[in-house]
DNA sequence: CCCTTCCCTGTACGCCGTACGGACCGACCA
DNA sequence: TGGTCGGTCCGTACGGCGTACAGGGAAGGG
């Protein structure tokens, strides 16, 4: 062996993240779906099972693309003294990763592990949250509930995407898409059920061409979620000048 | 034909019926990588491509399995006056749902249609969000915050079980684990950084077998956000007050 | 009686992930 | 210097997937 391990394993890791890279481009390019390990090959320009001499599996191969994802929701420092803002900063940083590589919200980690840059991202928040001052229960709740805000509107954006490409170019009223080829959704129209429902597609059937509402946005519930904890946050620290 | 259109139609709706249960058994038994074509017709004990005489593809399978998931959340009426209470019982009936079914969170719907119980599910929020008395974007963006919370809370805890899954029982502590076959985790560690992180990993060496933390729950996150919503539907009745 | 219309079936195609054995090649040790 | 050995690359092959397609068979309508 004429290299040290520590140059062997750089070689390797050099290997390892083009073929991330090259696999991260495919999937922005062209979705999930398109990325087999036979594409990937012939896009490297390697034969089919020349990747898996660096990538255990698939499986591994997805998982290393999603941790460079993290690295671009890592917020360059020094980040915001207010902690508002810099949680604020980093969840609008997440959600744009995630508009960016799609392909992350439709396939879920089958076996996950704690990978470099997603232990970054998790440390950065960790230490925004801190500054509050809470209980390391709840710091961890406070910074579980925004991901998982952030992760689910994310994911219903997708959702949402998806529906309007589906439908193609061509307009349809929105009560028309929605009972079109589904015969429950029109009987259940017909019979009077959801009327609520019933009521707004009929005056989206104006402003809108497809039967789906604009989104509302990201920032409304992000808002919402950080005014609660910003209360609870005040109510913890009243409480703890009331006992002093 | 001997039948007409309606009992026909209700016939071939038996069918698929029966198709889409036996297959939302399967995946709630096996898991959603286990629910194959040929093993859906094995286990009803039809030919391979017989299904298909009822299901257009695996896609629309999948969308169909989805929507008797989305009838799980449905709340029996009468629903309870308190728009919080109707609320929170929503979010966890749907919490619930999912977990019953975690296979729901595996995959992404790729062609999602509306379907008749997430219609249902959908006219049932809107009524209770009515209640608020607020605008129809304000009264929409509470509804969707409030899914994309649940969403995002139980794609999370599904990632957290699989992550626990794939360890398997034998126990490893928390530091070990997190560097376990990753140098790179395991170099950053070393280098002092992720401080945050080598520090809580290091306290739940003794407290916790594995390098996961337990779930902070549910519910914090979920009063949060409904705190946030109540102070801004009382904050818009405070100016429609003081505008009179 | 035949004919149409469904429902069902078996076969077959082109993908997929990946196990495996062999070829090459540079580096070390005798 | 020659042998060996670890690491990289390659080709082939296997089993499984979704599903297109062409045919069979029963059942009701003319």
């Amino acid at each position: 062996m004429s290299v040290t391990p520590t140059e062997q394993s750089a070689q390797k890791a050099c290997k390892r993240a083009e073929i991330v890279t090259a696999a991260v481009r495919l999937a922005d390019a062209e979705g999930v779906d398109a990325l087999s390990m036979r594409r990937l090959a012939d896009e490297l320009g390697v034969a089919t099972m020349t990747p898996y001499t660096h990538v255990a599996s698939k499986d591994e191969l997805l998982d290393l693309m999603r941790d460079t994802v993290a690295a671009e929701m890592l917020l360059p420092e020094p980040l915001p003294e207010d902690w508002r803002a810099a949680l604020r900063a980093i969840a609008d940083r997440t959600r744009a990763a995630f508009e960016a590589h799609p392909w992350c919200l439709d396939t879920a980690p089958r076996r996950p592990r704690a990978r470099i840059n997603r232990l970054r991202h998790v440390e950065q928040s960790i230490g925004i949250v801190r500054r509050l001052g809470l209980s390391p229960e709840t710091s961890r709740a406070v910074l579980l509930s925004i991901d998982d805000y952030v992760i689910g509107y994310c994911t219903r954006a997708r959702a949402r995407q998806r529906m309007l490409d589906s439908l193609g170019p061509e307009g349809k009223d929105a009560l028309r898409h929605l009972s079109d080829p589904d015969p429950e959704v029109a009987a259940a129209l017909d019979a009077g059920e959801l009327p609520i429902i019933k009521k707004i597609a009929g005056q989206l059937d104006r402003q809108h061409p497809f039967g789906i509402p604009p989104d509302s946005g990201f920032e409304p519930g992000l808002d919402w979620l950080l005014d609660g904890i910003e209360a609870s946050v005040a109510r913890a620290e009243d409480e703890k000048a009331a006992s002093h």
